[in-house]
DNA sequence: ATGCATATGACGGTTGATGACATATGTAGG
DNA sequence: CCTACATATGTCATCAACCGTCATATGCAT
């Protein structure tokens, strides 16, 4: 699962939103650092929800357009919670190879 | 940077090592889970030589074949401690969302 | 002799992200 | 009034990276 996937997850996760709301939230997620584009993020949703990871909670009419409000499914939660977990080891893991690296003062070796 | 990449910068952080060392590697430091194939070796191989992020060690000559080592550059371990503590924040913030999710007992809201 | 681990590498296909474009409303400023 | 920007949804072509498969070759064990 790439970041851009993972973030829409998350974003949803707190709360149900639209395709725009969800582009902020990631952008305030990940403190500015990602940008969703609207290519990824439509993109996304539509094979997050195929998926049943995500699933469309309710459709607004709003000034005469549609706006869809998706929300996190139960397998959507568990696949982000897994994914984190996921992060957290291979973080842990390349601290501990790091601090095996050759030529660096301090090594636990 | 996705996954294979990240195991591959990992697996070199410790000692240099050779293609297939490093497909041994990322099985080991993964657990089992990434089974990292030729195809996706090679190609990162050689894009990470690009960017600098590892070079080439050495090369030994076995069976009349070249066995190519490589090691993590200074800007590949910049790199890889970057993405682990990345990788980290982007945990925490998944399960901070998680914690807010609707319909959950025990949430701390 | 058959098969498996070791070992390097090329090739085509799929997936997912990107960038650009199209479209439309509400709002603020000149 | 006109311009521009935030809000808002969506399509399309392209690209980068990964995946699966094939080709090739040696050493070792059965």
């Amino acid at each position: 699962m790439q970041e851009p996937t993972f973030l829409i997850l998350a974003a949803l996760a707190a709360r149900p939103l639209h395709g725009y709301g969800i582009i902020q939230a990631v952008d305030g997620l990940s403190e500015g650092q990602v940008k969703l584009r609207s290519g990824t993020l439509y993109g996304a949703l539509d094979r997050l929800d195929q998926q049943g990871l995500i699933a469309v909670d309710r459709e607004e009419p709003v000034d005469g357009r549609l706006r869809r409000y998706y929300r996190l499914s139960d397998a959507g939660a568990a696949a982000l919670a897994g994914e984190a977990e996921r992060l957290r080891r291979r973080a842990a893991t390349a601290d501990r190879q790091l601090s095996m690296r050759p030529g660096l003062a301090g090594g636990a070796a």
